[in-house]
DNA sequence: CGGTATTAGTTCAACAATCAAAGCAAAATA
DNA sequence: TATTTTGCTTTGATTGTTGAACTAATACCG
């Protein structure tokens, strides 16, 4: 295929770059609001989204290690933000739930960087938010990392060796 | 203005985090690839972009405190991939170079997720690419990033300007 | 000039995040 | 029942991170 426009890729990169780097910032920013570190409001935060998630869920959800999530529920159980349920279905299974004072810490979490996208987003016409979905969600496909997983020893070689001049 | 599909910004959303997450979850393998840790990459990949940052850049540039910078550089520096360079203009000012080494690390970091992406946004038609720049753009614009320069590379990967190999 | 303020960077002490390995208990399997 | 697998925790180690105190160089101001 004939490549027009050569400086798109990078012009693309460059704007996820900038995403990545705003909502990476600014998540720093939005936990310490909130009284907790980074790592420990994204626990809050998958909690809150899944009903009862286990270590496990949470382990996969976040990419790390189950000890790791240990670690971090330890700590916000110590600030009465979760608390571990047994599972009455399997008992090697721990459900973590949100504490009445960790619902709060997420209600008044001031997400501005979202509440500011979802404020622009609603002013635009109705043609161009669909576009908007269409291009996320096709860079998302193109992201996606379940496929590279799926063949990781072919990925590093192959793809280093393919010189796909574009 | 009347919202007609209210789900869309959730669609949107979600999208969004699945680049996020999917970036954020290879950007590890890829420093482990690389035989660094993912903030010593992420080091190594500004002083690669940039001529001879400054501390005081690194720290402003990754978000973090020079303090960080120190001993993310120390470590960079025992590994023998920069060097610190007293600035001439400025004697308080330290410039970080890549060694020779540093560069090799760079230059072999199997960076599959941009190759795949850059691969993926290649076979696209000629206006899906510009769509997919513009609504890139916009999202960028719509989290209010009045950034400084952000650099073509995507998480972890470096892209090659120069050199256009992916 | 000389004194003071600012800036760049490091050091230090403390805490958070992370993981591999080992261990333990419960469930699944044979 | 015996073995294996699974889910989670504990332990020990390394890295990342910061604020505060410190040094050195530059800038500012009278």
């Amino acid at each position: 295929m004939t490549q027009k426009h050569p400086d798109r890729v990078d012009e693309s990169l460059i704007a996820l770059r900038r995403i990545l780097r705003a909502t990476e910032l600014y998540a720093r920013d939005l936990a310490q609001a909130a009284g907790v570190t980074p790592a420990q409001l994204r626990v809050l935060q998958i909690v809150g989204e899944k009903t009862d998630p286990t270590a496990k869920m949470l382990a996969t959800q976040m990419g790390v290690s189950q000890a790791t999530v240990t670690a971090l529920v330890d700590k916000l159980v110590a600030r009465g933000l979760v608390t571990r349920l047994t599972s009455a279905q399997d008992r090697r299974q721990t459900n973590i739930r949100l504490t009445q004072q960790g619902e709060d810490v997420l209600e008044e979490a001031p997400d501005a960087l979202q509440q500011r996208y979802v404020r622009a987003f609603a002013d635009l016409a109705d043609w161009e938010q669909a576009q908007l979905v269409s291009s996320l969600e096709r860079v998302a496909a193109m992201l996606n990392v379940d496929d590279l997983d799926a063949a990781p020893v072919l990925a590093t070689g192959e793809l280093r060796t393919t010189k796909k001049a574009y």
